[in-house]
DNA sequence: AACTATTTATAAGA
DNA sequence: TTCTTATAAATAGTT
């Protein structure tokens, strides 16, 4: 456009490139400012050089936000709005089903039953008295094994005083006596029943 | 710039300064596209006209969503992403929350019992065994209604019964026979015991 | 960053 | 809206 027309092809000398790109940058933003007085115009230029450096031109009565928002309305076909409405579906509907959860566990802690019906509590009641089941079955078995456990360990320890009383007979003749240090066995075993710390109610709360 | 210079101001004439911003705004895209060509950059121009009509320009090389993403990005000040972080941790918690309800109903359904130990599961079939008095004691509350009701209805019916055998013998002498219509009357009750349709376990299959 | 020959954009008119 | 054209403005290559 000077001293020699150009080509509008990409500017294989970076140097020069990088000359022509502030240039012309800023021919491109004294236009846009130009248009907006003059026209009453509102423009938002956003530009990336090939470096990734970020440089913008906004209309001084206007904000960036303002014009893309605007953008977007315009559009209708929203970029984000539809993502933001799906998400904000999905949070609903995970809610929701929180809600039910709650309300499900609710019933079968005894509670919430005012809407059941006379067979739906007969179901609930079938299906809780089998669960009880499976968990005592478990219960138990979880007991046998930890007193199979505790009988071994016991069994072992008798050995071990076993022992030590036939060492003891061996050193009867030994001058030196030497003290038994027999005792409570028991406390060896570790057995703690713990206080049911208990599922707290607040947690099935029923919350929004 | 032509056939007289004119000063950078609003243009007062409505039609005037329609045809300006045409011609501009074609000039301002034009540049911008020589830009992108000759240095590859990424250029978006958003412009809106005093009437709010919107017109773009956007680089072959880029979307606007993009540049304006990466213009998010760059800035730091997301205007949107903050939201989204917090919509999508959130849906995150939920999801969290949905799948230890679920973990917990099956506990209650003799299921998912493995990682429990003997006082969990001692307290469980604690609870396990009040709620089912709870809800033993609802449904025979419930039936006792209904047992109540039925027998309400019954003597009813068999009130009418006598009445109409009254009748029936009142019309004795009378030469035209009238049909008995007696039957059975616990159709009357109408008592179906439906079969349990029971909670079905994969709703609260453990989802991710 | 400044200069300037030249190209390009465009204001006014059609 | 498009074309024309005189002229202002932008800018490529140079310093």
């Amino acid at each position: 456009m000077a001293r020699g027309k150009i080509q509008i092809k990409l500017i294989e000398n970076s140097t020069n490139r990088q000359v022509t790109y502030s240039k012309r940058r800023n021919g491109l933003f004294k236009k846009a400012n130009e248009l907006t007085v003059l026209c009453d115009a509102r423009v938002s230029i956003i530009m990336f050089s090939t470096t990734g450096k970020l440089h913008e031109f906004i209309s001084p009565s206007a904000t960036t936000k303002q014009i893309i928002d605007q953008y977007q309305k315009t559009l209708g076909i929203d970029i984000w709005s539809t993502h933001y409405e799906k998400m904000q579906e999905q949070l609903k509907q995970l809610k929701e089903v929180n809600r039910n959860l709650r309300k499900e566990i609710r019933k079968r802690m005894g509670d919430c039953l005012n809407d059941l019906g006379i067979e739906d509590l007969q179901c609930l009641e079938r299906e809780m008295d089998s669960a009880v089941n499976l968990i005592r079955d478990r219960k138990y078995r979880a007991l046998t094994n930890q007193i199979d456990t505790s009988r071994k360990k016991v069994r072992n320890v008798e050995e071990i005083h076993k022992n030590l009383l036939h060492e003891l007979d061996a050193l009867k003749e030994d001058p030196y006596g030497l003290v038994d240090n027999g005792g409570d066995y028991n406390t060896l075993i570790g057995y703690h029943n713990g206080s049911c710390g208990g599922s707290n109610l607040t947690t099935y709360a029923l919350l929004d």
